[in-house]
DNA sequence: TTTTGAGTTGTTCGA
DNA sequence: GTCGAACAACTCAAA
């Protein structure tokens, strides 16, 4: 018990120190700041961090440390209950105020509630901050006070909103707090793998921290934002920003981006048009914070009431080939392969390797979103329970179930010259393009030639993506019926 | 209240 | 090879 008065930073995700209100309302106060971060798995419940997010949450936390060290502030790390581990904290060091950015997510909206009650009653104050979206999920509402189910009218109505803040800068003058106080080591919490070692694709790939996501967004501002809106859907040109998991870790913010973006433009006008497509896609992932917020079943429960009937099919065996990369479906395998090596994949590949699970498959939209979060760096509840149920077609503004995307044609479009499958399947990289997104049509010549023998090193396609096609337009008929 | 226009990302078929 | 229409209605959001 320490006789002085502090400031307590609770830190979750929004792990940087740059436009952080938290931080920054806490340096404001004069007190001597602490900061926590606190691992709560039974909290999160099934949404605790999957595999690959922790893999990167290692990382970030570690950056976050450093940085907060260097200004003098320690971060105590904690494993457990945060209702119980917060209070008691900042009761143990007299905090005056407990600072902290407000999540979406439904879990940390209830337990953070009761955390501010809990707080309050020990005559703690609580100063709450938006470090995560452009603007509250509550604020954008139609012209009748409802919430927005359609996504052009919601980016519409952000447009015509005042920008967003300007990001705040990083407190400079902080004063640390001078006590002992115990925290576990970073290394004890196991986020890393070791046996077996799955990660070396993460760390060829990633750098997590806010200083890498910085320089992250300053490289696509200067050599990729140009081309964005013309080679964004085409997974072999690296031309998307791959800020997902920086973002949803909080080492940079959505107004950062928004604002940095806007600079941009100032000094490129001819970039006008990638530039806006590119904010666009930052709406995106607020329009699916606005969905969370207001329909909070969103990660678990089938939008549309009409969908819940729809006939799904028990395929494990679809499923555990799909996981695999093994689908016989050469982007669908680049994809999924993709995702298990480096942990992320790219967007028109996601749709492509989604419309096929739920729709090819019939596999419920659920098991997809699960492994996603499994494995995905950028895991984000929001993002992946609202794509997730766009691609089934039972999400807000979803594609219309009738959109099957067929893996042939996809592929043929969006890697003409096969140089994304080349990269994830390797075992077809000697086939001519013009087999290379169905390998099955090759001659036996031809199939020799490249070192391909179907069955043996490469899989047959798992199911007959016209056959799978008819199936799931009769499984909607189905669904139709039913509701009629 | 009613009307009106529109809705991220596609595929197939037939001319 | 290319092009336009059909695909299925339904719901949303604003006027």
């Amino acid at each position: 018990m320490t006789a002085q008065k502090s400031a307590l930073v609770w830190f979750r995700q929004d792990l940087r120190l740059a436009d952080n209100p938290a931080l920054a309302r806490a340096a404001e106060t004069g007190l001597p700041v602490i900061a926590i971060f606190v691992l709560d798995d039974d909290a999160a419940g099934a949404w605790a961090h999957g595999g690959a997010s922790r893999w990167w949450l290692e990382g970030s936390l570690s950056a976050l440390r450093g940085a907060l060290t260097e200004q003098g502030v320690v971060l105590i790390l904690r494993q457990g209950s945060a209702e119980a581990i917060v209070p008691e904290l900042a009761s143990e060091i007299g905090a005056a105020t407990v600072f902290w950015n407000r999540c979406y997510e439904p879990w940390r909206i209830a337990r953070d509630t009761r955390i501010k009650t809990a707080l309050r009653e020990r005559g703690i104050a609580v100063d709450s901050g938006n470090s995560a979206l452009l603007h509250e999920p509550w604020v954008l509402k139609t012209k009748s006070g409802d919430p927005f189910k359609v996504f052009t009218p919601f980016w519409k109505a952000l447009q015509a909103l005042e920008s967003p803040p300007r990001p705040l800068p990083a407190p400079t003058q902080m004063q640390g707090l001078d006590a002992s106080i115990p925290s576990d080591d970073l290394k004890s919490w196991g986020l890393r793998p070791a046996r077996p070692d799955w990660a070396k694709g993460l760390r060829d790939t990633w750098q997590p921290g806010e200083a890498a996501a910085r320089e992250h967004l300053s490289c696509f501002l200067d050599e990729g934002l140009r081309s964005y809106a013309s080679h964004r859907d085409f997974p072999g040109i690296p031309s998307t920003s791959r800020l997902s998991p920086h973002l949803h870790f909080g080492e940079i913010g959505p107004r950062q981006i928004w604002h940095a973006t806007l600079h941009h433009l100032e000094a490129n006008p001819d970039a006008q048009k990638s530039g806006w497509k590119f904010l666009s896609e930052l709406a995106w992932r607020e329009f699916s914070h606005h969905l969370l917020f207001h329909w909070p079943s969103l990660p678990e429960t089938t939008w549309r009431e009409n969908f819940r009937a729809f006939p799904w099919h028990d395929n494990e065996d679809g499923f555990l080939a799909w996981t695999r990369g093994a689908t016989g479906y050469p982007i669908v395998d680049a994809g999924m392969r993709e995702l298990y090596a480096t942990g992320w994949m790219h967007n028109r590949v996601r749709m492509i390797v989604g419309s096929f699970l739920v729709k090819d498959l019939l596999v419920p939209w659920q098991q997809g979103e699960a492994w996603f979060w499994d494995t995905l760096v950028d895991a984000d509840l929001a993002n992946n329970a609202a794509s997730w149920q766009w691609v089934a077609g039972c999400g807000a503004d979803a594609a219309p179930y009738f959109r099957v995307f067929n893996p042939i044609t996809q592929g043929e479009k969006f890697d003409p010259e096969g140089d994304y499958v080349r990269t994830w399947v390797p075992e077809l990289a000697k086939l001519p393009n013009e087999f290379l997104h169905h390998p099955w049509d090759a001659s036996e010549g031809t199939l020799r030639a490249a070192g391909v023998e179907l069955g043996v090193n490469y899989p047959k396609p798992i199911v007959d993506h016209g056959a799978a096609r008819k199936r799931a337009l009769a499984a909607f008929e189905e669904i139709k019926k039913g509701a009629a």
